[in-house]
DNA sequence: TATTGTTATACTCTATAACTATA
DNA sequence: TATAGTTATAGAGTATAACAATA
């Protein structure tokens, strides 16, 4: 199975393989994937909806419930935008930037884990061609596949 | 955003360019994403349901549900095992088929699409490191991620 | 007894369409 | 008119627990 494999093949493994990692870190932390996600989204300070839903790939109403239900556990807030009165910014409560930061800090080390036995030039290389196929992908859509930082 | 990027970072984006991609993949064939890995799943010959369940990651209970609605649809079929009389197999039908075979392709192609500046050094690394990592998990699982070929 | 698969139930997730309020 | 967000509705996906039938 290891070196017969076609690119695009290893590219789908490969995701389902980081995908089951994130359910099994989330399950942990009894966060759904896409609670995690969304605190994810939301580390580095408020975002207003629309944006969110931009980031998410998720319908404006989709969003809404998901909101809903983290807001009910106390993970994240409403606060009205200064400048816009139709608008709310969604804020991480202390408890939700916990979370959020735990789910972030496991996939780091449960990844890492897997990268275990790759050494430091190895790394780069990898870390270059994905670089690039991110930028690719970019390019294409005129848009970041994520948060744009 | 290219290159302070830490690796395990870099994976995690790259997933969830993926999982987009193929969510767009299957939007296009009408199929949800679970319905179209579930007919991948079955494009090499019928499966019974605690393998599926095994090899999706699911609940017993779950799939069941899942392959409910790809039969109503017509994509699969559940054949009785010959040598178990409480078990079933799962086949897919003429249309599944096709379906599971059109949404590879796509996935394929999309893919390709991505990788397009990739020459073939770079991509004879990349592969190569993904390999590693595939089989770094089988190692510490003691089971691939996916099905045994 | 153990295993295969289903049913019952209760959520979560998601999209479409229609809506309210503000810009 | 256009935009930000919600509500209503319907269906898909998922897990837990209890179950039936067969091994």
């Amino acid at each position: 199975m290891a070196e017969g494999l076609k690119i695009t093949d290893a590219l789908v493994r490969l995701t389902h393989l980081v995908d089951h990692v994130f359910a099994d870190v989330c399950r942990d932390l009894d966060l759904t994937p896409q609670q995690a996600q969304l605190l994810c989204m939301l580390i580095d300070g408020p975002v207003g909806m629309t944006e969110l839903s931009r980031l998410l790939h998720l319908e404006k109403s989709s969003l809404t419930g998901l909101v809903d239900r983290v807001q009910r556990r106390g993970l994240v807030a409403r606060v009205p935008d200064d400048h816009d009165r139709r608008a709310c910014r969604i804020e991480l409560t202390e408890v939700g930037a916990r979370l959020g930061e735990a789910s972030h800090g496991a996939m780091g080390e449960r990844l890492e884990a897997l990268l275990g036995d790759l050494d430091g030039p190895d790394r780069d290389l990898l870390i270059s061609s994905v670089s690039r196929i991110l930028a690719a992908h970019t390019a294409a859509t005129g848009r970041p596949w994520d948060r744009t930082e």
